[in-house]
DNA sequence: ACTCGGATTCAACACACGTTGAGATCAGTG
DNA sequence: CACTGATCTCAACGTGTGTTGAATCCGAGT
């Protein structure tokens, strides 16, 4: 049987950094189109790779969500960062932070693609409460409290969540237009304020 | 040829209704898993009608999605009816009213179909870009610009849109636990609060 | 009574998807 | 140099999808 001459198979020479390859090509494609839109074979096609290589890598799909959609930074280190200078201006940092990650990271933002997921998918929604409860949510509320004494501090907490995540999608996913053209600084003062309050503010409702 | 006598084809009497309960399994099954993960059969199924009759009543699963996701309150009626009492309290009223609509909706929100199915599918977001922008931010802008002369009313409004975007993601969809329990009046009282501050508070950064 | 047209179902198509199993190619090791 | 094991591709399967075309049924208008 003559022997096809085209695409070769096989390994190819070279340390051949395949897997980060694939790596690169899913957080961008998972971030910007979520989890069941963004496809493997296009995943592969990106990378220049055969979708059964993915497999071969990651056993599925899933395998493949969660080795990309790991979280660049460490909650654990970056959260007692942020609050070791104290409370004066801590709504303000984060949401400093927050703008600076989301232009670092740029199209591969894993924290879009949990949110494109988590969204009309309960599985990944679940995920992405647990690890946002854990990792984050209750280790502000735990400083909050510690630093101020404040009261039902996971309330406070979950209440800056949902303005962070409300950034994330009208600026990131909606793009509203003034929103997205806006001054930096000017939304790290409108914003810190109000993460501020949520932190450190009242909580009824006078 | 004998009669096959099982499940019948063809036109059954009465009014029949059937549009509706297309319409309305759409709305339930868009707004719970967003436009991509719904599928036309099981929409059908649910209304006990075949796929097929879906496409004839709405020509395709994108002309089912617009006709099941119009929105059933009209904004030019209900902005104009918050702002009335003036701008003291606006935002307290908006957040009581859009807390009231997500209770009264329960399934069959086009709020959550819209968000869920924008995020991942940028056509989608564009739509939902557009109708929001027009129908209710732009209105919203030249309410507060009128009232008190705020400067740069469409960046409030975007805000303003960033926040209830956020409470939707973060309590309806993510479901975080004391977001999702806390009382009715006390997050009114807060959110009220951010929206106010929004719409006619301070923009800069001091 | 007879047609007309809307309501409704059935069977099928074409496609895209995730996944599998087998095989080919090559770097490194003895 | 032979062996091994990792890297990679190919071809295919099975499933679910939106959509289509033809066929059937029946209420309404003439």
């Amino acid at each position: 049987m003559p022997r096809t001459e085209s695409p070769r198979r096989g390994r190819r020479p070279g340390d051949s950094g395949t897997r980060e390859a694939i790596l690169d090509a899913a957080r961008a494609r998972f971030s910007s189109a979520g989890f069941r839109a963004a496809t493997v074979r296009a995943i592969a096609g990106d990378a220049g790779v055969d979708p059964a290589l993915v497999m071969h890598y990651f056993g599925s799909k899933q395998g493949l969500f969660v080795a990309a959609m790991e979280f660049p930074l460490d909650p654990a280190e970056v959260v007692p960062r942020l609050v070791a200078p104290g409370v004066d201006g801590l709504g303000e940092r984060l949401v400093r932070f927050l703008l600076s990650v989301i232009d670092e990271l740029g199209d591969a933002n894993p924290m879009l693609g949990l949110v494109r997921s988590a969204v009309g998918h309960p599985d990944a929604a679940r995920m992405m409460r647990e690890f946002l409860g854990e990792a984050i949510l209750d280790r502000v509320a735990a400083a909050v409290s510690d630093i101020v004494g404040a009261d039902r501090p996971r309330l406070r907490a979950d209440l800056c969540a949902s303005q962070i995540v409300g950034i994330l999608v009208a600026r990131q996913i909606l793009e509203l237009p003034e929103l997205a053209a806006a001054d930096r600084e000017t939304l790290i003062g409108v914003y810190g304020r109000t993460i501020q309050g949520y932190l450190t503010g009242p909580l009824d409702s006078s």
